[in-house]
DNA sequence: ATCCCAACTGGAAGCGCTCCCAGTTTTCGG
DNA sequence: CCGAAAACTGGGAGCGCTTCCAGTTGGGAT
């Protein structure tokens, strides 16, 4: 075997199947073999390719059908450089960060549309050192025809992976201190200038802003709509009060807030979890809500309603976010050149404010 | 070009790379050229295989350095037969699955056990007929190395598929039924019963339950759980009352209870969701809870936590079900043969009961 | 009847990697 | 110092698919 030109791999394959193998997944080359073609015209059959007369069509649907023949996408491929799935990759230290909320509603619009686009989505944590190398192997080794990106930190070193990368990346909000050339943001600016207008145009000038982590792009855009709506109205801005978008942290700047400023009426928070924050740490201070103190949130996510008294707060489209930067990343993928987008927020009026 | 027995494809690309492509990634051939191996060298090297002496291996490690070579994932998954990922399959009607804080705990814990073993996570959902069909090329095409299925109804078309997967299958929860070669279950009947137990030995002797949809494994088993321990005490079991493990079918279910059996003192109720509508139908009849009637849940989500009063619930293992079920495909596709695996539960007794 | 062009076909060269196997070099006991 | 075993090397055949391109065919224009 192999001295007569054949090659010797095949032939033992061939033997083997035909005694006690039969279920192997049958190639091109049997389809067209079966359909009388050659292999080649099987291929654009498959694809519907032009240059197939219509009887080879045919033919080869039927063989398609007889032998239950599936393309293996591996394969495919290699052939075609493109892989047919996009990676959503979230940074992180905390692996449970699949299970925020947020996430979750991101992944369900991102696998809605990849769906729509025919592409897979493969989730990764870039969380350890070990994630972090997965990732960028994913990124150097072709592993995925796109990336999705969310949750930077300053320097984190996800951006410098993607600057490097061969393949389209879609950010999900803006990484701190750069302007990429795709992404996908929230109108952090405009949501946080709407909640504190609210606030004030309900009379309310002692108007304070609990900031969320400074070395987000989302916690600097969100305080920077605070105070420009403070001072488009003529009144002068709390300095930031940082807190890490945590209920707790939101409690305890509260709390020191309400020590140093005593006669605050308003609170615009930078998210719901630091929102509800307030809310108990001035439910501890004997202060009403909102009658003493008005206090907003901002993402809108279920704890806004369910908490006590429920919470006024900024509503941002996230399953929308997740649909559009995968959208956006199947037209890269595509070809095509899509813009960057950024998706407008609104205030929903509950109890709190 | 062609003509002298070079093949003209690769001429014409080193041409087009010299002049103005500098960042194509490099082959393993050119790795091995720059380290003065051959390609089999440098492939063994790198997968560090046996037969590489100490010189030409740091040859290659040097080479790689230099031209910052990553290997091709596809490449290597057509000619090793492996992709290096695994999908993660959820039935269901609606996408927001992927927000049910249940599944999202799963996807934490096989997230992390898949990182773990080096595998790569796609997340399928089979919801509508489009994701049905693409779960099925994923599944002949060879798209993974293999899949954890979850959340089947009875007569699901995934089972089909599953069945005739060439690939191991994991499956979460038992599907309907049957008994599958591999799987990860928790203890439903187990935690059933303990529930039941614990109602029984607070005095209560009517205690009735309320079912989650029957046509799941979990539905069923809980309500078996129920019905031994109520026989064992030598109580009669109440009829099973099936809602749909939503929040409106347990408050339904816990008000057309109250009107055929007033005298009702306890409820054991298929998941939290439906604890939470039953303590909500129960305020609205006027009955305090647990002094009228008390209440055990399934599940332990957050929102037993949060419920008035705080639900008494049996935990189940979660992140370890989504953990074990990683592992159990890991293995699997490392050929080895793990057993089927039953996760205990536990209850936790709060303020319902 | 002749010519030309479009439509179509299929052989063969890849895609980038792994791994078998025949061949070569090194090592070492006798 | 020799021969055989051990260690190592590298050519080459795949993995299963796409796609280029040289070549064939059919039909309408001339």
């Amino acid at each position: 075997m192999g001295e007569d030109g054949t090659p010797s791999g095949r032939q033992e394959r061939i033997a083997f199947m035909a005694e006690d193998a039969p279920r192997r997944q049958p190639t091109l080359d049997e389809v067209a073999e079966l359909a009388g073609v050659s292999r080649s015209v099987a291929s654009r059959a498959l694809n519907n390719a032009p240059h197939v007369s219509r009887v080879k069509r045919e033919a080869v649907e039927r063989a398609v059908r007889r032998l239950g023949y599936v393309p293996n996408s591996t394969a495919r491929a290699l052939a075609t450089r493109q892989t047919g799935a996009a990676a959503l990759v979230v940074s992180g230290e905390d692996p449970s960060i699949f299970a925020d909320p947020f996430f979750a509603q991101v992944i369900v619009g991102a696998s809605a549309a990849l769906e729509e686009a025919d592409l897979h989505l493969m989730l990764c944590l870039a969380a350890s050192d070990r994630g972090r190398k997965r990732v960028e192997e994913l990124f150097r080794s072709k592993g995925a025809d796109g990336v999705m990106l969310m949750a930077l930190r300053e320097d984190d070193p996800l951006a410098r992976m993607a600057e490097r990368a061969t393949m389209p990346v879609v950010f999900g909000g803006r990484p701190v201190g750069s302007v990429p050339r795709w992404y996908v943001d929230v109108d952090n600016a405009g949501g946080a200038r709407e909640a504190t207008e609210y606030l004030i145009s309900l009379g309310r000038t002692r108007v304070a802003a609990l900031c969320g982590r400074l070395d987000t792009e989302a916690g600097r855009t969100r305080y920077r709509g605070y105070r420009d709506a403070m001072l488009a109205a003529g009144l002068d801005p709390f300095p930031p009060r940082e807190g890490d978008f945590t209920e707790s942290s939101g409690a305890t700047a509260m709390a020191a807030l309400l020590t140093e400023r005593p006669d605050v009426d308003a609170v615009f928070a930078a998210n719901d979890n630091m929102g509800v924050g307030a809310l108990r740490a001035l439910r501890g201070a004997g202060r009403r809500v909102p009658d003493d103190v008005a206090v907003v949130g901002f993402d809108d996510l279920a704890v806004a309603q369910v908490s006590d008294p429920p919470l006024t707060t900024v509503h941002q489209p996230i399953q929308a976010l997740g649909r559009e930067m995968a959208r956006m990343l199947a037209a890269l993928v595509n070809g095509q050149s899509p813009t960057a987008l950024i998706l407008p927020t609104r205030l929903v009026v509950r109890a709190s404010a």
